[in-house]
DNA sequence: CTTGATCCTCTAGTCGCTAGAGGATTTAGC
DNA sequence: GCTAAATCCTCTAGCGACTAGAGGATCAAG
């Protein structure tokens, strides 16, 4: 497998030719080698690195926490607690989200169904948005 | 009751002083009268329309929805379609993003799961990060 | 009358990209 | 071989919704 091209890599593995640039730029890819005429080019290696960097994203893992799995990854001697605290942690945070996003649904769905589809003169949309002491659940 | 500081504004509604300023600088909120001093002042139209925006806002409507949103409240004789509309918009927005949360949960805790307690090298952690073939659902 | 809190404007930074300008090089079709 | 389109390069600027900080004016309390 001969080195391919940032679009290649790009097709591959679903992440946009400016964004992987972008994660070269801030170091989260290492610094591609390059063609005589200046073009980056990519191994097997790049191509997993940038998998993993996708996938971790798409789980909602920051910049900074995927830096820190990648530099774990590099030293498997390592005991993996460090590893385990960084999921448990992003885990802590979807569960709030979750738990938060799910009240917010309530609020909002309360407030379609108080529409009383006529005038907005009638309509309690805009009083439920106004008044704090229609919410049902505490958000704050 | 005689016109209030930024401050004192900021503190009965919660949002801060310089969000404010930023809200005006958008046009959120109209322009503040000013005292001798250049001093913005504020009386109780302010106090309502930004306890809306706040509350909006953590419904997670986005400036423009907001923008509309006010829009609309200041013509009473409209049809409340269109609020109807940008509310039930704001629902599917959420439902979808809590169907995401939710696979996205069940991914980590999984992977979270996995963890052996050892070393890093036999983690699955980051196994199941660099595999994608490994998730239970499909995200993408 | 001084001290500290609050106010003003302005610029720049956050995060994770995305868009576009302006130019070089490569690839595909004829 | 030649041309046209695609791809690549670097660079700067922009997105949303703020937040932070500099540098200076003004206000309220002791």
């Amino acid at each position: 497998m001969r080195p391919a091209t940032i679009g290649a890599l790009a097709k591959a593995t679903g992440v946009k030719v400016p964004t992987i640039r972008y994660y070269e730029e801030i170091g989260l890819m290492p610094e591609a080698e390059r063609s005589a005429a200046n073009r980056r080019l990519y191994g097997a290696a790049a191509f997993a690195r940038l998998g993993f960097i996708r996938h971790a994203r798409e789980l909602g893992f920051d910049i900074e926490e995927i830096r820190g799995l990648i530099a774990l990854s590099g030293d498997p001697e390592q005991p993996c607690a460090e590893l385990d605290r960084i999921a448990r942690d992003h885990l802590a945070r979807i569960d709030s989200r979750l738990a938060r996003l799910t009240r917010l649904r309530g609020e909002v769905a309360r407030m379609v169904d108080a529409c009383s589809h006529g005038r907005v003169g009638e309509c309690r949309v805009l009083e439920v948005l106004s008044d704090h002491g229609e919410c049902a659940s505490e958000i704050h």
